[in-house]
DNA sequence: GCGTGCCGCGTGACATTGTCAAGTAGGAAG
DNA sequence: CTTCCTACTTGACAATGTCACGCGGCACGC
């Protein structure tokens, strides 16, 4: 029960943040957790062992805080499904070592034919649901339900990497440099447009 | 006048695309452009030189794209912003060494104190402009132009780097893997309801 | 003519990396 | 006591980024 592969995998994960997917070298990691440069290898096999393990634990728990956040919602299926999307980018730009790995596939390959990452399954199961149960409810009729759920993952993904690379931030004329206002300026208005597209404020 | 730096240029790009910006060595690109180890230092400087120079270029062609989508569209200013985003998506997709280098904060400082990127703030020029006449034509009002340009930014990042990494691609259940197809659902659909929230179809 | 730079590129060397091969300590099982 | 097995270590190898330096050619002043 060696607490030695956790502090491998924190180790990798806190290099990502700090220098990027590049600076994670084997023997780094090693250093940082204090073991010699064969202790990862044991663990992990290679290299790409590892980002793989961090893709896992990253939608294993981005996975949870949507669900978590989409039962805190009210009743309304928007809520719910927007809630979700907030808590996605509030996921990325907390664990943005584990943003930063799951999405290349260079790194690690979401559908790779041996052993497809089923945590990343999961978190489009989450999205595909809530996504219905909106469209269900009438929201984004006029799209279908397939195209709700993709139009959401794709907006709160876009600012997601957006915030996390840096490349939003202290952009905008007005400092807008704070995490919080942006989600709510772009989910929130998506989110917007959807409820007006059924409930017009007239 | 050597062609030299072109040809170290395209082989690094091609060598993204096929195996992930890990895989740009410089003696890698050296041995394609068939020229010794040291010849690409010699143009770029270093590791970063060869990144920025396609992260340069790939900004470049980025707004040259989404300018010229723009023009082609119709006198709608909507139609304008939506025909820059697809070709946001577009370029994406056909340009997928230069898009992988652009957005990653640990390969390209964008906005680095001694050098921001230029072509990364005209390529954000372009998309203010507009998202800017589009609101000022009334979509979007609620909004805001800024939250307008920043929710189409994310919206077309996201599903462009969904695309690009193999994400959404074969996920759906019916088979959408055709990029074009994607891009309408996505792109079309944040359109559509720009457009029902100031023209309601009734 | 001829030296004197510089530009483009090659050669050689060094520390560092991922990975393979072969150990070793320690405990469990027989 | 022997025989595994697990969790590591040590040592080696080819490959990488980078530094120092060498070398041919071309332009320039004189």
């Amino acid at each position: 029960m060696s607490g030695l592969r956790r502090r491998i995998l924190d180790a990798s994960v806190a290099l990502v943040e700090e220098q990027g997917v590049r600076a994670v070298s084997f023997r780094e990691v090693a250093r940082r957790a204090g073991v010699s440069h064969q202790a990862p290898y044991h663990h992990f096999g290679n290299h790409h062992g590892i980002l793989r393990a961090i893709a896992e634990e990253g939608f294993s728990g981005l996975a949870k805080a949507m669900r978590s956040a989409a039962e805190k919602a009210g009743p309304d299926p928007l809520d719910a499904l927007t809630g979700s999307g907030v808590s996605y980018v509030i996921f990325a730009t907390e664990n943005v070592g584990h943003f930063r790995v799951m999405f290349q596939k260079a790194l690690v390959d979401l559908r790779d034919e041996d052993a497809p990452l089923e945590q990343a399954e999961e978190t489009y199961g989450v999205l595909l649901a809530l996504a219905d149960a909106a469209h269900e409810a009438g929201y984004g009729k006029h799209l279908g339900a397939e195209a709700l759920a993709h139009l959401c993952w794709s907006t709160v993904h876009g600012i997601a990497v957006l915030l996390v690379e840096g490349v939003l931030a202290s952009k905008t004329p007005r400092a807008v440099d704070d995490v919080q206002g942006l989600v709510e300026q772009v989910v929130g208005g998506l989110s917007a447009l959807l409820r007006r597209d059924v409930e017009p404020p007239n």
